[in-house]
RNA sequence: GGGCGCUUAGCUCAGCUUGGAAGAGCACCUCGUUUGCAACGAGGUGGCCGGGGGUUCAAAUCCCCCAGCGUCCA
C-alpha cells in the first residue's frame, strides 16, 4: 500500500467510495457515486453560505463557540476521552516554538518522543491556538485567523508493547458518527482527502475532512519521524516508523460555528458585536449607502468570501491584479462594479473583521502573562498589536487600544483562564499604543531626511530607501509612502511587486544567517559521568577514576565560552567516572578547586558539561589511574549564595510585580548573579528596594529548600507551568527546587538547605537588555558585603580629595561642574579680547597693504583655541583680512585663514600658503582657499614658520 | 537567536557618504513693531556632538569597545 493510502473497513462498512478530484488529483472518499471533485478546490465553492449545513445552533459570538465547544467535547467525554483543560497560549515548555500552534503541541515533544506518558489517554482538548504565519490574510479570506481553537481528540499507541488505545479505523468512525448524528450533516456533504502530513520531524497519512467545501478537520496518523536510515521517503526526507502511533485530529472550532451560522464569513459568525461595533464607529452603512450602489451587500460579501478562499492572498500578492480577478468573477456571479468601488466596500471591512481577530489573540498573549518586546515571542504581541493600530487609524477608528482590549474581553473571554489582571493588560496594551504613535512620529522626520534629495515629482523610491525605513524605523512600504504623500512627495506609490521583494530579501537573509551558524561536534561521548553533586551539597572531597584526558584544539577552546571568572585558558579536559564538581549550568558558573594524584595537585580552572560527560579543564594532562578530587567550597558556598538568592528574587519580584514575571536568562558567578525578567517598563530604584526587603525577609525567615525529583507528568500535574522559568525541561526526570511556600522551580543547580544560610542580599542595579526584559543585578552573602566595602571607598576616596564629607559630594560636584562651564566660557571671551587687544593699532602683529589686513602672530592653545581668536580676526567681512596663527602646543599647529569672500580671500590661497611655512615644523595640513589648518612634530619652527610667511607676503 | 539604525542646544532634528570655523526650526532673553488665536522684525543666550580607546597635522564625521534607545526578521 503506498504511504498515504487509508484503507480502512470502515469504507466499505459505511459505503464510501475512493475516488480522484478532477482538479486537485488527490484521492478522497465520499458516499456520493457521482462526486467529481474533493471539495476543497477551486470548482467546489462553499454552499452553507446563508443556508447552514450545521442545524440547530441560533446564537453567535462566544455563546455559539461555547455552545460547539461543549457539544464537542462531550461527545469524546462520553465515548472515554478525558477532557484536558486548555495549555498556554504562550508555548513555554518549547524551545522551538514561540507559540502554541496546534493542540498537538501541547505534548511535543516529551509525550510524542515516548519519553513522557500523556496526562491520560485517550484525551480530549479544545487548545487556543496563534498562528501568525497567514497574519496578511486574515479579515480579506473570509476564513483565516490569526487565533482559533483547536478541538482535538487524540490518542497515543504503543502497539509494539501491546498497548492500542485505537487507530485510524477508530478515529474516522469517531469523527464521521459526530459530524451525522450529533451535528446533523447530510452524510453525502462529507468528503474525506487522502493528503499525508510531514512535518516537524514526524510524518503520517492523513485524512482532511471536508465538509460544504470548508475543511472542517484534519485527522492525522503520525506513525513516522525522521530517520537518515529510514526506509520511507517524504518530500526528500527519509522517516522510519515509530515506537509510537499517535493519533492528531484538528477539528476548526471557529469553522464549525462559522457552518452553523451561515454567514458571508467566518467573522461575522465569531464577532459579530465587535463587527457591528466597529461598522457603526465609522458609519460604514452610511458611507455605502451614498455610493449607492445597487447590489445587495450581504450576498456581494458571501460571494467575495467564497471566492476570496479561492483565490490565493499571500504576502507579496500583486493587490490590484487580485482585484481585477476578483471583479471579473463578481461579473460572472452578477455583481457589476468598479475597483474603486470594490475596494470602498472591501478595504474597511478588512480592517473591521481583522482587529476582533487580532484583539482576541492580544488579550490571550496578554492575560497568558506575555509582555511586548522587540524580540522573540514579545515581539509577536507588538506586532499584533501595531496592525491593529494602523488598522484602525486607516478606517477612522479613534478609540484607544485599550478600550478595544476591554470591549473585546468583555464580549469573547473568561478572565478567570488568565494569569495577567484585567488592569494591567489595559496599561500595557496603552503604553503600546503609545510607542506605536511615538514610532510614527519619529518616523516621519525620518521620512523627511530620507527623502530631502529627491524631487516631489517622483513616482517611485530606490527600493533600498523603503527597505530601511521598514526595517529600521518600522514604517512597512505602505506607510512610509503614505507619509511621503502628505509631505508633499504626491506622486509616490508602492512598486508592484516590493512586498514580494522584500519577504524574498528576508528570506534570503534569515538562510544566509542560518548557514552561518554551525554547531561543531566537540568532543566525541565516550560514557556519561555520574553526577555525584546532588546528594550534599556540601561534600567537596571525593574519590575517582580518570577515563580520559584530552587535549584540548584551537577550535575546542574557541567555543567553550570561558567566564571572565576562568584565571587561565587551560590546555586539558579531563573525564572521570564520577564527581562532585558542579559543571557551569542553569546559568550558574561551573566549580573550581583541585585534582590529586601521586601527591600532584592540579588546578581545576573550571567545569563544563557536554553529552552527558563532565569536562574539569586543567592546564596538564593526567594519567589514566585513580585521583581524588577536591572542590573549592569558598567558591561553591558562594555560587550557592548567588544561585539561592536569584531564586528568592525571582520570588520577590513575581509576587510584588505581576505574573508577566518571567525568567529570561541568568547568570551567577562568584563576583555577582544576574538575573533577568519580563517587564513591559523600567523598574524604579524604589520598587527594587521594595523587592530587595521582600527577599531579605525570606531569608531572615530560614526557610526550608526542598529538592524533589519528580517525572515530568507529575510535575506537570502538580505545578503549574511557572516552575520552568529556567527554561523549557529538557530531561523526562525533573528536579525542583522548593523555597518553602514562596517559590517553586524546576533547577539543576546547588543550593542550600536553608534560605539563612545566604546571610544577606542587595539588588545592586538594574538595566535593559532589550524592550520587555530588565536585569537585575545581585550580590549575595560574603560579596554583599565586599560590595558596599568598595562603594564606601569610592565614596570616600572621592570626597578626600575634595576634602569635603561624603554628604556633600553631589551638590558639590555639582556646584564645580558649573563653575567649570562658565569658566571655560570666561577664558574664551578673554582669548578673543587678547587678540584683539593684540592686533589694533600699530602693533607689530598686525599690518595693512592695499585693503587687506595681515596679522601674523604666534599664540598659545590647541587649534581649537585658536579657532576662537580667528574668528575675532577674520569674520568681519568689512575688514578683509589675511591671519596666520602659530602655536608651539602638540608639535606644532599652524591655522592660515582669509575673510570669506573678501579682497583677502581673491589674493590669497590658505593652503598654498600654509603648505610652504608648514615645512619648518616638518609637518603637513591642508583645508579650503580661504582655510586651511595643519600641525607637525617641531613645534621650536614655529618662529620660522611665521617669518617665512611675512617674507612671502613682504612684510618686513 | 540573527541583523540594521539612532544618541548633536531646553525640545524636534540636519550635518557624517568625501575629516578641515557647531547648524536649522521651536522655546528662552533683549530691543523694536504690534496688541486678533502658532503674531511679526532685528539681535542674543544656550553644545564634554552618549562614554572610552584608536587612526590622523586635524575626528561630530573614519575604525574598535562600552552604555542607552529604536526597529526588522526568525
Amino acid at each position: 500500500m503506498p504511504f498515504g493510502d487509508v484503507d480502512i473497513p470502515f469504507w466499505s462498512e459505511s459505503g464510501h467510495h475512493r475516488k480522484n478530484c478532477i482538479v486537485t488529483n488527490l484521492k478522497f472518499w465520499t458516499r456520493d457515486e457521482d462526486r467529481k471533485t474533493c471539495g476543497d478546490s477551486t470548482a467546489d465553492p462553499y454552499t452553507f453560505i446563508g443556508n447552514p449545513i450545521i442545524k440547530g445552533y441560533s446564537m453567535r459570538g462566544k455563546e455559539l463557540k461555547d455552545a460547539m465547544r461543549k457539544t464537542f467535547l462531550s461527545y469524546f467525554s462520553e465515548r472515554n476521552h478525558t477532557i484536558i483543560t486548555p495549555y498556554p497560549v504562550i508555548a513555554r515548555w518549547r524551545d522551538d516554538i514561540h507559540l502554541t500552534i496546534a493542540s498537538i503541541a501541547d505534548f511535543q515533544p516529551h509525550v510524542t518522543s515516548g519519553q513522557a506518558p500523556p496526562p491520560a489517554n485517550p484525551l480530549t482538548i479544545s487548545q487556543p491556538c496563534i498562528r501568525l504565519t497567514d497574519v496578511a490574510a486574515v479579515g480579506r479570506s473570509g476564513r483565516h485567523l490569526s487565533t482559533f481553537e483547536m478541538m482535538a481528540h487524540h490518542a497515543f499507541n504503543r502497539p509494539k508493547k501491546g498497548n492500542v488505545v485505537y487507530w485510524i479505523d477508530q478515529c474516522v468512525r469517531y469523527c464521521d458518527d459526530m459530524l451525522i448524528e450529533t451535528f446533523k450533516i447530510p452524510p453525502n456533504e462529507i468528503t474525506y482527502v487522502e493528503n499525508p502530513w510531514s512535518g516537524g520531524g514526524n510524518a503520517g497519512p492523513a485524512l482532511e475532512v471536508i465538509v460544504g467545501g470548508l475543511e472542517l478537520a484534519t485527522l492525522v496518523f503520525m506513525n513516522l519521524e525522521e530517520h537518515e536510515d529510514g526506509d520511507i521517503e517524504i518530500k526528500g526526507i527519509k522517516y522510519r516508523e515509530m515506537e509510537l502511533q499517535i493519533i492528531d485530529t484538528g477539528y476548526g472550532l471557529e469553522r464549525f460555528c462559522w457552518a452553523a451560522a451561515g454567514t458571508p464569513n467566518i467573522y461575522e459568525a465569531i464577532y459579530p458585536e465587535s463587527v457591528n461595533w466597529l461598522k457603526e464607529i465609522i458609519g460604514y452603512q452610511d458611507s455605502i449607502q451614498s455610493m449607492e450602489i445597487d447590489v445587495d451587500l450581504n450576498l456581494l460579501l458571501g460571494e467575495i468570501s467564497r471566492l476570496s478562499g479561492i483565490l490565493n492572498i499571500d504576502v507579496g500578492t500583486d493587490v490590484d491584479s487580485l482585484y481585477d480577478i476578483l471583479i471579473s468573477r463578481l461579473r460572472e456571479s452578477g455583481f457589476q462594479l468598479s475597483v474603486k468601488e470594490l475596494k470602498m466596500i472591501t478595504e474597511p471591512l478588512s480592517s473591521i473583521y481583522a482587529i476582533p481577530d487580532h484583539m482576541h489573540a492580544i488579550c490571550n498573549m496578554l492575560g497568558d502573562g506575555l509582555v511586548p518586546s522587540n524580540a522573540k515571542a514579545g515581539y509577536l504581541l507588538r506586532m499584533l498589536a501595531r496592525r491593529v493600530c494602523r488598522m484602525k487609524d486607516n478606517i477612522g477608528v479613534t478609540v484607544p487600544l485599550a478600550v478595544l482590549g476591554s470591549k473585546h474581553i468583555e464580549n469573547y473571554l473568561d478572565m478567570n483562564s488568565f494569569v495577567q489582571s484585567q488592569e494591567r493588560i489595559f496599561e500595557i496594551l496603552e503604553l503600546e499604543e503609545r510607542k506605536y504613535y511615538e514610532m510614527l512620529r519619529k518616523g516621519e522626520s525620518a521620512v523627511k531626511t530620507a527623502l530631502k534629495d529627491f524631487s516631489k515629482n517622483i513616482f517611485e523610491l530606490p527600493d533600498k530607501i523603503l527597505f530601511r525605513l521598514s526595517e529600521e524605523r518600522g514604517l512597512n512600504p505602505e506607510m512610509a509612502i503614505s507619509i511621503a504623500n502628505s509631505l508633499g512627495w504626491n506622486n509616490l506609490t508602492v512598486r508592484v511587486g516590493f512586498s514580494a521583494d522584500m519577504a524574498a530579501r528576508n528570506a534570503i537573509m534569515t538562510k544566509n544567517a542560518s548557514k552561518m551558524k554551525k554547531n561543531a561536534l566537540l568532543f566525541n561521548s565516550l560514557s556519561k559521568t555520574s553526577l555525584d553533586y546532588y546528594q550534599d551539597t556540601k561534600n567537596m572531597n571525593f574519590d575517582a577514576q580518570v577515563i580520559d584526558s584530552i587535549e584540548l584544539s584551537k577550535v575546542q577552546l574557541q567555543s567553550l565560552n570561558f567566564s571572565n571568572e576562568v584565571e587561565e585558558f587551560p590546555t586539558h579536559a579531563i573525564i572521570l567516572d564520577r564527581t562532585l564538581f558542579y559543571p557551569e549550568g542553569g546559568g550558574q558558573l561551573g566549580d573550581q578547586g583541585f585534582l590529586i594524584q601521586d601527591n600532584k595537585k592540579i588546578k581545576v580552572f573550571d567545569t563544563k558539561i557536554y553529552d552527558g560527560m563532565v569536562l574539569h579543564f586543567t592546564n596538564c594532562s593526567l594519567p589514566i589511574d585513580l585521583i581524588s578530587g577536591s572542590v573549592n567550597w569558598d567558591r561553591r558556598k558562594q555560587l550557592m549564595d548567588h544561585h539561592t538568592a536569584i531564586h528568592i528574587i525571582g520570588g520577590a519580584t513575581r509576587e510584588l510585580l505581576g505574573p508577566h514575571i518571567w525568567q529570561a536568562g541568568s547568570n551567577k558567578g562568584e563576583m555577582y548573579a544576574r538575573l533577568d525578567v519580563t517587564h513591559y517598563s523600567r523598574i524604579s530604584r524604589d520598587m527594587l528596594d521594595k523587592i530587595e526587603d521582600r527577599a531579605n525577609e525570606i531569608i531572615i525567615k530560614n526557610l526550608n529548600i526542598e529538592k524533589l525529583l519528580l517525572n515530568r507528568g507529575d510535575a506537570d500535574k502538580r505545578f503549574n507551568f511557572d516552575i520552568y522559568q529556567g527554561g523549557p525541561p529538557k530531561y523526562d526526570q525533573i528536579r525542583i527546587i522548593k523555597i518553602g511556600d514562596f517559590d517553586i522551580q524546576a533547577c539543576g543547580g546547588t543550593h542550600h538547605d536553608k534560605t539563612g544560610l545566604i546571610g544577606e542580599l542587595r539588588i545592586i542595579r538594574s538595566s535593559q537588555v532589550q524592550d520587555g526584559v530588565e536585569r537585575l543585578q545581585v550580590v549575595a552573602g560574603d560579596t554583599a558585603r565586599e560590595h558596599a566595602r568598595l562603594q564606601e571607598q569610592i565614596l570616600s576616596e572621592t570626597s578626600d580629595i575634595l576634602g569635603i564629607n561624603v554628604e556633600d559630594l553631589p551638590k558639590t560636584v555639582l556646584r564645580f561642574f558649573e563653575e567649570w562651564k562658565s569658566q571655560q566660557k570666561r577664558i574664551e571671551e578673554l582669548e578673543g579680547e587678547i587678540v584683539r587687544l593684540r592686533t589694533t593699532g600699530t602693533s607689530n602683529e598686525s599690518s595693512e597693504i592695499d585693503g587687506v589686513r595681515y596679522v601674523i602672530m604666534e599664540a598659545k592653545g590647541d587649534s581649537r583655541k585658536m579657532m576662537g581668536m580667528l574668528g575675532e580676526l577674520t569674520r568681519d567681512s568689512k575688514m578683509p583680512t589675511l591671519a596666520i596663527l602659530g602655536s608651539r602646543e602638540g608639535g606644532g599647529k599652524l591655522i592660515v585663514a582669509c575673510t570669506e569672500n573678501s579682497l583677502a580671500s581673491t589674493r590669497h590661497n590658505a593652503v598654498e600658503i600654509l603648505n610652504q611655512i608648514s615645512i619648518h615644523i616638518d609637518g603637513g595640513g591642508g583645508g579650503k582657499p580661504s582655510f586651511a589648518q595643519g600641525g607637525g612634530s617641531n613645534a621650536n619652527g614655529i618662529p620660522d614658520s611665521l617669518s617665512h610667511a611675512r617674507q612671502i607676503l613682504g612684510i618686513k
